[in-house]
DNA sequence: TTCTGAGTGCTTTTT
DNA sequence: GCACTCAGAA
């Protein structure tokens, strides 16, 4: 705030002195120069775009949407975009808000901006996440929502205990009304930008029998007290600002000269509505997005945000990039095909220039008698890839839902290949990291409560919930922090004597500590804390299997902690950037969920669960319908677009869900792809080939019932080891437990639905009639109206018409 | 205060 | 089927 708008109002003299009037272009203005450079010599930067990428880079003024399709550049564009800004001379790197949503894209957006303009673009202080930058403009408006500017931010944790809180001093039922169910439903209004006298009278209702609005009142002035602030709130106290205070709200909007939106699909309500307040007074506004990308609609994304653009926006230019730099057509092919089940999409279809030769690999699709097999069919197929010379770094197995992910890595310990999951739980989420970071914060702000609250007692002192209620008890009525009243209550007699020595020391030690805060480095100042508070020892002695990794964690916190200035400056990075880069170099297949995998590419794609419930995910379906299956599409979309070359998918006829063993269909979106870009691998390519041999050959064969048709196929490290392993009745015997079991399936054929596939695929022709009466479980009662293959197109008298397998449908 | 057993409920996840 | 949470006993 205190660098104002004197600075660039002198380096852009130009600037209208109205800064909510549009720029008007002028014929000897920048953007006309830039044109006729264009034609004469363009610059190094853009060298390599074609025509649309260059139009997405070159319309400088003036609203933009770029649809960028997967693997159509979209990076490319944003960094050329501001590069070719900056050489224009039409704004310097501070004017320019680039916003994206993960610091990760921050991070690779600067790096790519830093290898057009060198070192200038540590001059791009605005280029961040949307978090990121609400931190920084709050940090100077703090004052206006009743924050100091050294406000925390509450992570995930925090807010959940906070929230138990408040819900158990009104003496509220915890368990019908749990912290996590209304934290998602303050996250959710916070996502549409309401504040609590704006949430709708029938949420409001909701929770807690008509007091969910009230509470959130309750948490907002809580965290006022504390000083602090969730996520949701970066972005909503910004909208307050900028709603309420215009002069600031003018500030920024002439500060930001150009603004870039990355991942523009994925943006809720609230940021929406802080990307219009903002844009209000200069229409610089470029998004890039992908809408067939757009797959967190569960926690708020948008899509209309995207498909509304022209009409928030008049006069925008839409550029559609729709040729595809990645995959090969076969596997473009199955995604487009895949997507245009969508409905409600604004359109493209990608395309590659990539002649189709010799050597290019179909999507194939492979069939496994469970999870079990699909985890070994995979891992085979990774090993024979390897064989040939690929790289680990360059093959992805993507899951809908992490409890996939197990059964891999289960597989890849037994066959000794290096693999490593992305996502899970992190660093800062480490039950150490967050002690250690509570120690921290308690230094560093005294009015942290749940920092105090976590820390108090670990190691353990012997101060339990009597003393703390005590403690409590008087911070309210004093209506003071936690530390204030401790150290106010330790000069009392109102605790007993040990209580009272304990707390006096403790509150003795964090004083010691913050004293020293001046005059010795962070890094040492947090080795101290650390040791004398006695956290470090608490691990030493502990004998568990984990202890050791805890301290190394501590030593990495410590080592992370060198980069930054002071304790202040770290945590407040900590809060905003949680993750770590994972700076392993070797070698190694990435296990990661879709959604996880969404802005990477992999050479190799394994693409496992493609059955029904898992992937279309039941609960998706059950809870939003058709908007869920569509976003579950896409993000089949998303999955099959992260491959370059080859991209393998796998569905199983069994998987265990909850603990007990389902049959289970092949998903739907199998039926999608298209046929001539996909290759079904038969039976014997497989290990029994469930579900795929149509001519029952392979129904019921036990892999291990005779050592023949696989032998020679079969004869990786791994599965030399799962034979043996087998035949030693280890590990295999014990996996199929209940009536289930391996023998079941030794019987003979049996009938699952596990043959949709194969069926779509290989057979024609249905033994029903057009014009008859049948039943289908799901559907119930209708008339047969047209007949394909084995699909029917029925009349059903309660559910109208659909197409259906006659697999699942009787004659009525 | 800490250990133990019963009970529950289970997508996706960034900031 | 497992992992996590919470109530009650030592």
């Amino acid at each position: 705030m205190a660098n104002s708008s004197g600075p660039h109002n002198r380096e852009v003299p130009a600037h209208p002195a109205d800064p909510l009037a549009a720029p008007q272009p002028r014929a000897d203005g920048i953007a006309a120069r830039a044109m006729a450079a264009r034609q004469t010599n363009a610059p190094a930067y853009m060298e390599g775009l074609n025509a649309e990428q260059r139009l997405a880079v070159e319309t400088i003024n003036g609203p933009v949407l770029v649809l960028a399709g997967a693997g159509t550049g979209k990076t490319r564009v944003l960094t050329t975009r501001i590069a070719h800004i900056l050489a224009m001379g039409h704004a310097t790197a501070g004017q320019i808000l680039s916003v994206t949503f993960t610091n990760k894209a921050a991070r690779e957006m600067k790096a790519r901006i830093g290898a057009y303009i060198g070192d200038s673009v540590e001059g791009m202080t605005w280029l961040g996440t949307f978090h990121a930058i609400c931190v920084k403009i709050l940090r100077h408006h703090a004052e206006l929502v009743g924050l100091k500017s050294s406000f925390s931010i509450l992570d995930a944790d925090d807010q959940v205990r906070l929230i138990k809180q408040i819900i158990q001093a009104e003496g509220l039922d915890e368990k019908r009304w749990t912290a996590k169910t209304f934290a998602g439903l303050l996250d959710s209004w916070k996502n549409r930008g309401l504040t609590p006298s704006q949430i709708s009278a029938g949420e409001a209702q909701g929770f807690a029998n008509g007091l969910g609005r009230k509470l959130y009142e309750t948490y907002q002035e809580r965290l006022k007290i504390l000083n602090a602030c969730d996520f949701g709130d970066l972005l909503l106290h910004c909208i307050t600002i900028f709603k309420e205070h215009d002069d600031v709200l003018k500030r920024f909007q002439h500060r930001f000269r150009y603004m870039l939106v990355d991942e523009y699909q994925d943006t809720n309500i609230a940021q929406y509505m802080w990307l219009r307040l903002l844009a209000q007074g200069n229409p610089n506004v470029a998004c890039v997005g992908d809408d067939d990308q757009s797959i967190y609609g569960w926690r708020g994304a948008e899509v209309d945000n995207i498909l509304r653009f022209e009409q928030d926006f008049p006069g925008a230019v839409v550029v559609r990039l729709e040729r595809n730099y990645r995959s090969t057509s076969y596997i473009l092919s199955a995604a487009s095909h895949l997507i245009a089940h969508n409905q409600g999409r604004l359109g493209k279809t990608l395309f590659t220039d990539q002649i189709e030769s010799e050597d290019e690999e179909k999507v194939q699709v492979t069939s496994a008698w469970d999870s079990q097999e699909e985890a070994r069919s995979i891992g085979d197929e990774i090993e024979a890839l390897q064989g040939h010379g690929h790289c680990l770094n360059e093959m992805a197995i993507l899951v809908r839902a992490s409890f996939q992910m197990r059964e891999f890595e289960d597989r890849f310990v037994t066959l000794g290949l290096n693999y490593r999951v992305i996502g899970g739980p992190r660093f800062y989420e480490r039950m150490e990291i967050r002690d250690a970071l509570a120690y921290f914060r308690c230094v560093m702000q005294t009015s942290d409560d749940l920092a105090f609250e976590r820390i108090v007692n670990t190691p353990k002192r012997g101060l339990g919930e009597a003393t703390l209620k005590i403690v409590h008890a008087y911070a309210r009525k004093r209506s003071v922090p936690l530390m204030i009243a401790a150290a106010e209550l330790v000069q009392t007699n109102e605790l007993r004597p040990k209580a009272r020595a304990v707390l006096a020391d403790v509150l003795g030690m964090l004083e010691n500590w913050r004293n020293r805060v001046e005059t010795i480095s962070h890094t040492e100042l947090a080795e101290i804390i650390l040791d004398e508070s006695g956290y470090t020892q608490m691990w030493r002695q502990d004998r568990s299997a984990e202890a050791p990794g805890r301290l190394d964690n501590l030593k990495e916190l410590i080592r992370s902690m060198e980069e930054f200035e002071s304790m202040a400056g770290f945590l407040e990075h900590i809060s905003l950037v949680m993750d770590k880069d994972s700076n392993a170099v070797e070698d190694a297949v990435s296990i990661m969920t879709l959604h996880s995998a969404k802005g990477l590419e992999f050479d190799s794609v394994f693409l496992p669960g493609w059955e029904e419930g898992v992937f279309p995910n039941q609960r998706a379906l059950d809870e939003t319908g058709q908007a869920g299956l569509e976003e579950e599409r896409r993000l089949a979309y998303v999955g099959l677009t992260r491959g370059r070359k080859r991209v393998k998918i796998w569905f199983t006829s069994n998987r265990r869900i909850h603990g007990s063993w389902q049959s289970c269909i092949p998903s739907r979106f199998l039926d999608e792809l298209p046929a001539d870009s996909v290759e079904v691998v038969e039976a014997s390519n497989s290990y029994s080939g469930y579900g795929l041999n149509s001519a029952g050959g392979g129904y019921g064969a036990n892999r291990f019932d005779n050592s023949d048709p696989f032998q020679s196929k079969y004869s990786t490290p791994g599965w030399q080891r799962a034979r043996k392993a087998q035949a030693s009745g280890q590990q295999y015997g014990r996996m199929h437990g209940g009536n289930q079991s391996r023998r079941a399936k030794k019987a003979g054929p049996m009938t699952i639905e596990g043959e949709l596939v194969a069926k779509s695929v290989t057979e024609a022709g249905s033994d029903f009639a057009v014009g008859e009466r049948i039943f289908h479980m799901k559907f119930g009662y209708g008339l047969i109206g047209d007949i394909e293959g084995n699909k029917l197109t029925v009349d059903f008298e309660k559910s109208g018409q659909k197409k259906v397998l006659d697999s699942f449908v009787e004659r009525a």
